[in-house]
RNA sequence: GCCAAUGUAGCUCAGCGGUAGAGCAGCCGAUUCGUAAUCGGCAGGUCGUCAGUUCAAAUCUGACCAUUGGCUCCA
């Protein structure tokens, strides 16, 4: 047989020949340097056989890719190292259970059922076992067992997990192992599809474990709780001084940190956890993000309504709230034997106003807007500062349409997302179309098979015609319909739904929706939900990230700090904060007995867009000198004509700056 | 909800068996100063809560509450 090398030779070997044949078979020098192979695109181990007429390239130190292997690798060692270290202190080996151990963004992690709770200091010397793992040198081995076989050598150690694992494996697949150490019963073996370097001394030292942390087995809820250690590796001392100091940055801009740090919100333990309160700062941010929505609305024939935040649980009940989300709901409250639950969600009392007189098909599409404040018991442990909360205001409204509207509708609301996203300068996002899982149904989503599919068929429909790049997702869907989110990371990496919209063909049948159409029949309206700006804690939560605190001047909470130089020029101060407020921008004096120096410290910390700076010239001249996060610092600026260019900015919502003419 | 860690003044943190400390912020006073910290003074805490151990608990133990990191879930 023979394989194809990247500069287009052709290498003739023996049949069964590995990576490393080829390697060897190329030089000696590339054998030892040899750490994997690639072939026809796939990252493979030297161990593996290639296949006759395949492309492969044989991978060293200087290619990036070879890092997958060795995260793959270091969790392998992390789990010799743990077993290392229990059997140590005096556990059985065979107490020492083994999960699964891939490798992620940045690194690899590992779950372990333990016979005890490990603490960071475990990690520590776990870490330092580690070590010493790769300084031995171990070569690893590949090999393949018979199913019976491999059943059997987890079923006589009494491991559950690797046994499920493999009894999972479809039959036919080859049931591989890898072993650290030159023989059975020394260092390491463990199920596992590789591929790996060859050896533990090729492991960089430059990796550090990061994290200890429970995961469920198989990631359900239902299933035994392992313990997790991650951990981060790269190639270079550098690139992990790099990792480590971004992770360190996103903390800086963590929203929990300036959101304290810049007055935006709090949350007090005898309030309850997830119901933040927003400080004053905070509160300007909420309505400017209002009267953004009420503009683009207006624009986009919305009629603003109003609903309550209690209903009767009939309402509940006839949505399909009760028997589908009840989890996410507080509790009822009864009075005189009648139950009362706050709302998680404001359809329904859209569907009602639809409902409250006959709707001509002339009427559609009816786009009903309203920011109203539910209430959702979300998971104690899934709370998050203003990302994950229990009191939210949703940027909700509910489009009624005909089918024949709804490819229209649909996309003017994707169009809705894209433009925020332009003016917030929003670009790295991906649109997940979440779909329901046929399992589902009946107890995550409504029982209706056929409609759930034709539904995501035509959203798949809407999404082509309207050359939207999105990624499908099963078992992702409300439990009235498919869904378009616009998953978005924060600051700390996390991963979250921002923008939702959503596809109901649920709600308006079990409301007897209907409006009247040109034949004079009666039809039931599609309901589109959308939240293209999330919900408003989420949406100040993500831009606080966003901008690191540094808002556009039209969100700042603050827009102007006026420092006067000494207080006799407070008078004239005073007036330049008069100015401001009178053509509506948010300044205010600093009027402390701290010096120039000072006051211009706070403020800048405290990332007010623009200081303005007023002593005996600025008063005699009626002007101001400032200096900006966004701009060259200015003396001199005539008032008139700095007041002019900051209503400018707001007016447009600017993000960047054109410096004052 | 599950696994684990943490919880001392508004914030950042020290103290870790003998009944509480610093810096910044705050307040008062002096200074009136040209673009990132002027000086001095004062005030501020039932050490998350509730039990227990002890002659004595911020410090040890337990339960609960909250926060954080994950898992599950989600706008």
């Amino acid at each position: 047989m023979h394989v194809l090398l990247p500069d287009g030779k052709r290498l003739e070997l023996s049949a069964g020949a590995t990576g490393a044949d080829v390697a060897a078979a190329i030089g000696p020098g590339l054998a030892r340097a040899a750490l994997g192979i690639r072939v026809d695109g796939r990252l493979r181990d030297l161990q593996s056989e290639v296949d006759g007429g395949a492309t492969v390239a044989i991978l060293t130190s200087r290619d990036a890719e070879v890092i997958e292997l060795m995260r793959h690798t270091l969790a392998h060692v992390l789990a010799q190292a743990v077993r290392e270290h229990l059997v140590a202190e005096g556990a059985a080996p065979g107490d020492v259970r083994m999960g699964i151990g891939p490798t992620i963004e940045h690194g690899f992690y590992y779950d372990f059922d333990l016979p005890r709770s490990l603490t960071p200091d475990d990690l520590e010397q776990i870490e330092v076992r580690m070590r010493a793992i790769v300084a031995a040198d171990l070569p690893l081995g590949r090999f393949t067992l018979p199913r019976v076989e491999a059943l059997e050598r987890y079923r006589t150690q009494g491991d559950p997990y690797k046994t499920e694992l493999i009894e999972d494996l479809p039959e036919g697949e080859t049931i591989s192992f890898y072993r650290q150490g030159a023989e059975e019963g020394v260092g390491f073996t463990d199920l596992c599809r590789g591929p790996h370097v060859p050896r533990t001394g090729v492991l960089p030292p430059h990796f550090k474990l990061t994290t200890l942390a429970g995961a469920y087995w198989r990631g359900d809820e239902s299933r035994p709780m392992l313990q997790r250690i991650y951990g981060v590796a790269f190639t270079s001392a550098e690139a992990l001084e790099e990792h480590l100091w971004r992770v360190d940055e996103a903390k800086r801009r963590d929203h929990r940190k300036l959101g304290a740090e810049l007055d935006i919100f709090v949350l007090d333990e005898d309030i309850g956890p997830g119901l933040p309160l927003w400080l004053p700062r905070g509160a300007i941010m909420v309505e400017e993000i209002e009267r953004l929505a009420k503009e683009v609305e207006a624009r986009g024939g919305y009629q603003r309504v109003r609903s309550p935040h209690l209903s009767k649980e009939q309402l509940f009940l006839k949505s399909g709230h009760l028997p589908y989300y009840e989890h996410d709901m507080f509790p009822a409250m009864v009075l005189d034997d009648v139950k009362y639950y706050v709302k998680p969600m404001n359809c329904p009392f859209h569907h009602k106003i639809f409902a409250a007189r006959p709707r001509s098909y002339r009427d559609l599409p009816l786009r009903l807007a309203e920011y109203g404040t539910c209430y959702r018991y979300e998971d104690h442990g899934a709370l998050m500062g203003l990302l994950r909360v229990r009191s939210m205001q949703m940027n909700d409204a509910h489009i009624y349409c005909t089918p024949e509207q709804f490819e229209a509708e649909f996309l003017k609301v994707i169009g809705l997302y894209l433009e925020y996203f332009e003016l917030f300068g929003i670009d790295s996002y991906v649109m997940r179309f979440s779909k329901h899982a046929p399992e589902g149904l009946g107890k995550k989503y409504v029982d209706e098979g056929e409609l759930w599919r034709s539904t995501e068929d035509m959203v798949r429909r809407a999404l082509v015609a309207g050359d939207v790049s999105f990624y499908e997702a099963d078992d992702e869907a409300a439990f009235y319909g498919p869904k378009i989110d616009v998953q978005i990371k924060s600051a700390i990496g996390r991963e979250f739904t921002l923008a939702t919209n959503q596809v109901d063909f649920v709600q308006p049948g079990r409301f007897d929706l209907h409006y009247v159409d040109e034949h004079g029949e009666r039809k039931t309206p599609l309901c589109i939900h959308r939240a293209p700006l999330s919900t408003h804690e989420r949406m100040v939560g993500f831009l606080i990230e966003h901008y690191g605190g540094d808002f556009p001047l039209w969100l700042a909470p603050e827009q102007v700090r006026i420092v006067p130089i000494a207080d006799r020029h407070l008078p004239y101060a005073d007036e330049v904060a008069e100015a401001l407020r009178a053509v509506g921008l948010r300044a205010e004096v600093d009027g402390g007995n701290d010096r120039m120096n000072a006051k211009v410290r706070a403020a800048e910390l405290y990332k007010v867009p623009y200081i303005a700076v007023v002593g005996d010239k600025e008063h005699d001249a009626r002007t101001v000198s400032f200096r900006s996060r966004r701009e060259e610092a200015r003396n001199g600026i005539d008032l008139e004509a700095f007041t002019s260019h900051l209503r400018e900015q707001v007016a447009t919502r600017a993000s960047n700056v054109t410096p004052i003419a």
